[in-house]
DNA sequence: ACCTGAACACCGTTCAAGT
DNA sequence: ACCTGAACACCGTTCAAGT
């Protein structure tokens, strides 16, 4: 006889991004979540076709709320102010919820890594942000160039890299200043 | 009665680096080695007291690998050359193991990470190029910034997160162009 | 129609027993 | 003194059996 469901897709992804923030990807395992919605780990396969399905799930719910929050930074005056919008806001994001950051930015396997429309929608602002400091033509690269920058930094500065000490913060701001200058400076 | 010892321990790395290569971390498992050097499992705990010790291991020597050929790289003809010879190198390395370099920059667990003063080594050139291109005052900062936009760019590149088409190997022509340009123009 | 325990193939790791 | 198989606690995943 038909029984009515006792969780539901939303509940275990919510509760994916929880047990992440917790206990790290390496804890994000089925028994785990199941427990967090009150399931056993055998019924999750109802709702879910794989673990790598519920990764993906959860790394795109990561990257909408990043998106949405990048779109309105990317708004704040004028094409300077708002990249340093958009790097702080990535920077508060990572410090926020650091495994979430790190699963974003992690190598993931091809059936849990999100595709590609997931990713475009964290990707504009920061293109628009782009095209405004280095014009269209060079707003691929340029975009390229910060969001390498900003996510090379946020991992060794969450995983600890910087260990010769110094100022964190601002070097934060240095590179910030540095890609900034370099964007206005370069010619052609 | 004494029985020679059937491995070593720098069979068990050299093994550790081959496995790693061939099938990524997720494949680096005590099985695998194991039977890479012709031993079980639990043989290989008289040598190495727990797996994260011989990832550091494996780590450990990724990393003088990497010192050896940015110590070249960074006496490389004037300061501007130098940096691109060490971005290039290590741009090379990257491609050339894709596993090793993402054992490198990913946030590895406090007992399977390399010490501070493995690290030093492959930072010196770094820190050798940024003070010539910055200045003494900022080349904690600059070899910060340009840290962070290589590894950045690269474990993107590796894993794909180009999805935008275009010509990647540009665009790490244009980073590294941007961030020249970024250190000789800032004011102060 | 959903949920469960048992099972299978993998892990890292320990340890008593072999040589 | 090294090596081994068996075992334990964990995984992801499948599936027959329960309701």
């Amino acid at each position: 006889m038909p029984t009515p469901s006792r969780t539901s897709l939303d509940a275990i992804v919510a509760a994916g991004r929880a047990v992440l923030a917790r206990e790290g990807i390496s804890g994000l395992t089925m028994r785990r979540v199941g427990e967090a919605v009150g399931v056993r780990a055998p019924s999750l396969y109802k709702h879910v076709p794989s673990r790598s399905a519920l990764i993906r799930l959860v790394a795109q719910d990561l990257v909408a709320d990043i998106a949405r929050q990048l779109d309105d930074a990317a708004n704040a005056g004028d094409p300077r102010q708002a990249l340093r919008a958009v790097a702080f806001t990535l920077r508060a994001f990572a410090l926020s919820d650091p495994h979430g950051f790190d699963l974003l930015f992690t190598h993931l396997p091809a059936d849990a890594a999100p595709d590609t429309s997931t990713f475009a929608s964290a990707v504009g602002p920061v293109l628009r942000v782009a095209t405004d400091l280095a014009g269209p033509d060079h707003a691929l690269d340029a975009a390229r160039t910060l969001t390498a920058w900003a996510s090379g930094f946020l991992r060794m500065e969450l995983s600890g890299d910087f260990q010769l000490g110094g100022d964190v913060p601002g070097a934060f701001e240095f590179g910030l200043q540095t890609l900034i200058a370099g964007l206005e400076c370069r010619q052609t």
